[in-house]
DNA sequence: CCTTGCTCGGCATATTTATTCAGTTTAGCC
DNA sequence: GGCTAAACTGAATAAATATGCCGAGCAAGG
């Protein structure tokens, strides 16, 4: 049984890639790839994901994720994405790796640049992998147990 | 009689500064401030200024104005942050370094990322350095050449 | 096995938002 | 002025979203 949690990741991906303008789309388009359920659930999952109906300006409309920008928590929204995408995170030396879902990799460092660590000297994105390069081991061990606890 | 111009500009100020959650309320502000509309002329208002209705998570909704992190035009975007905060770009082998003012490379990197290029291998920012880190060095001029041209 | 307490999701409906239609105002332009 | 086209808005309503309530399933503890 698909749980929640793969559905949501389902959506996240879908109003990414395609032009979604009501929840009653969302619904259909799962409904293709097996998943059966109603708007009232898609609701409650565009509330958790804090996903956002954008006005395209024309009188349309576009699901989007919720831009950072209009975050106040970045943490919460670190914890958020760490649920969502991360894989694995290891250390070696002051450099911390993160896995990451395929595409998911630069969105996530932006959101860990927007932490404004001291320690953090900067991050390295490519497609499912996030270097992050810390200015000592004994900070990047710090930081990495700090990551793990996201996953809680 | 103020005009819709002016309305609006209240409207963003409204959002920005407290923690409204319907139309109705938009309206009801407006009201005591001496403006009298209805919901319809709101909502079209709300999709001219692509104002946006964020998901709090805990069930309650808060209007936002749409943060530029949600454009489509990603090359648009990155030659509007090149003009504004870029103040020099430069090549050593594979390796671009753009220097940008204070607190903006992870912004621009962000943008260089969602290029998505399949000669840029990735990305690293700190608080004004950003290394973008090429395949080769030949495609690293052509890069290099193609942000310069981004200042015209 | 039986509770208790949770999470999840459907159904029905309340709430909120978007749009249609029509009336009014505004801005040219002759 | 008078005429026309476009911009603007309210009232009513359609469309879309959020939510109260309930039942199903599951886990921990007795």
């Amino acid at each position: 049984m698909p749980s929640k949690e793969y559905r949501q990741r389902l959506i996240e991906e879908l109003v990414e890639n395609e032009f979604i303008s009501t929840q009653a789309e969302i619904a259909e388009h799962l409904g293709k790839r097996g998943i059966k359920v109603t708007q009232a659930t898609i609701s409650r999952d565009v509330n958790e994901l804090r996903l956002v109906r954008l006005p395209a300006g024309n009188g349309q409309h576009r699901y989007r994720s919720t831009p950072l920008a209009a975050q106040e928590d970045v943490v919460g929204e670190l914890k958020q994405r760490f649920r969502l995408f991360v894989r694995d995170v290891d250390r070696g030396d002051n450099l911390i790796v993160i896995n990451t879902d395929e595409g998911h990799a630069s969105g996530i460092a932006y959101v860990i640049d927007k932490l404004d660590r001291e320690e953090i000297v900067g991050t390295l994105a490519g497609q499912n992998t996030i270097l992050v390069i810390v200015r000592s081991e004994e900070m990047a061990q710090e930081i990495l147990e700090e990551f793990e606890a996201l996953f809680e």
